[in-house]
DNA sequence: TTCCATATTCATTAAACTGTCAAAAAACTT
DNA sequence: AAGTTTTTTGACAGTTTAATGAATATGGAA
């Protein structure tokens, strides 16, 4: 799972980094809400933890700018208070959960285990229709591909490979991108199973298969 | 059908949780407002029965707060008084229903079933109307299945099974959201209970139980 | 209590999937 | 054109996953 911390103290945003990695999170550390938006454009996220005090743009407005651009990442904030003026404040803007600070860590990932949960079964019903390309449609709800209306047969991984590849279409996938989604390894396995993914993929996409381009040297784009 | 009880005092609870869970639904007991918002993040509950009074935070503010994070589950507000004012307040809040102490239990279930008939999604709309796809007929109202007019005999657990897929038709539902929804259990119990019921199910709807299929490493779905 | 239907667990089998490798092909460089 | 790097591809063995039949546990009714 992947997991953006936006916190300014450096020593808060070690310690949560730390321990989230050791539990086998991928995390990537902001410093201000500034770079805590590039970072949501380039890449997806599972859950953010958003810090409310930070220099420059705050919390609550990195939260408002990405429901504004229909970012629907799962928001954690960290209150400084348990006040309830902050915790009503951060759920206006359209966060998903609140953690006062100091907060324990096991809460922390008890939070983002359950809002993960609720979001991702809650995503499944909510998400928008189907996704066609061409002849090639996706359908979040069943989980199902379709080409010329015809179910493909994916296998979990070559679906989680797909799905990637559609919702970053027009998009250069470098190989570490997609292991790090995919397989959520952030180590080279030194191994080409990505392309041996991408290539049982094309296969079973047929014609559409063409589409999913090599970019020498940089990895994959579907187009 | 899962159903929270936020009660403090003891033996009210039991009395509830005993009765319901004879009648057949999954219950969880919550002693405060803050466990109960706890178990409301964990896990999705069909009915929350609470009660007014609670030490901490009351229960109207466990009312405000559900809704405040966008918790549409069902609540019913038990009133110490049948006041006026107390239930002008729950309603205020965004309880659903409110049931005067002490109360009738076969009122309680009453209201339970009407709660959820009016909120669930295909409660009201369809229950009147039979649920037809191909030779397999649902009868919402006498919760009976029928394969060519010939009715189904399915055990209590088949049943419920049999109809999170039929209202949930043609999307993907993975382990956990079955077991979630028809076992009320959040926690993995390490068996292939669900495999084994939908086994039964494929058995049971003969040649119509091709139609739930496999997702392998991503649940099942009835088409 | 005993019986019976249902619920749950377990072990086995069958099938599908995963990741690795090496050889072949393609693309690029000089 | 020859050499180098990168990508594609098919084959494989080990692993994982799902389906199934049977055993055991549970709980209510007679």
């Amino acid at each position: 799972m992947n997991i953006l911390i936006v916190e300014d103290e450096e020593r808060v945003a070690d310690f949560v980094r730390r321990g989230l990695k050791a539990d086998g999170y991928n995390v990537e550390h902001a410093n201000t809400g500034e770079t805590a938006l590039e970072f949501l454009l380039q890449r997806e996220f599972d859950v953010v933890v958003l810090d409310l005090m930070l220099p420059g743009i705050s919390g609550s407005e990195v939260c408002r700018k990405m429901r504004a651009r229909k970012d629907k990442t799962p928001v954690i904030m960290l209150t400084a208070l348990d006040s309830t003026d902050e915790r009503v404040q951060g759920l206006r803007v359209g966060a998903d959960d609140y953690l006062p600070k100091p907060f324990d860590f096991d809460e922390l990932v008890a939070r983002i285990e359950a809002l993960h949960r609720r979001k991702s079964d809650y995503g499944a019903d909510n998400s928008d229709g189907l996704i066609v390309h061409e002849n090639l449609t996706f359908d979040p709800k069943a989980l199902e591909f379709y080409m010329d209306d015809q179910p493909v047969a994916l296998s979990s991984k070559e679906r989680e490979l797909a799905i990637l590849l559609i919702k970053n279409i027009g998009r250069a996938l470098s190989r570490e991108r997609i292991l790090n989604a995919v397989w959520g390894t952030q180590t080279d396995p030194m191994t080409n199973i990505v392309d041996v993914y991408v290539g049982r993929l094309r296969k079973k996409f047929g014609d559409f298969g063409a589409r999913i381009v090599t970019l020498r040297g940089a990895g994959y784009r579907l187009d």
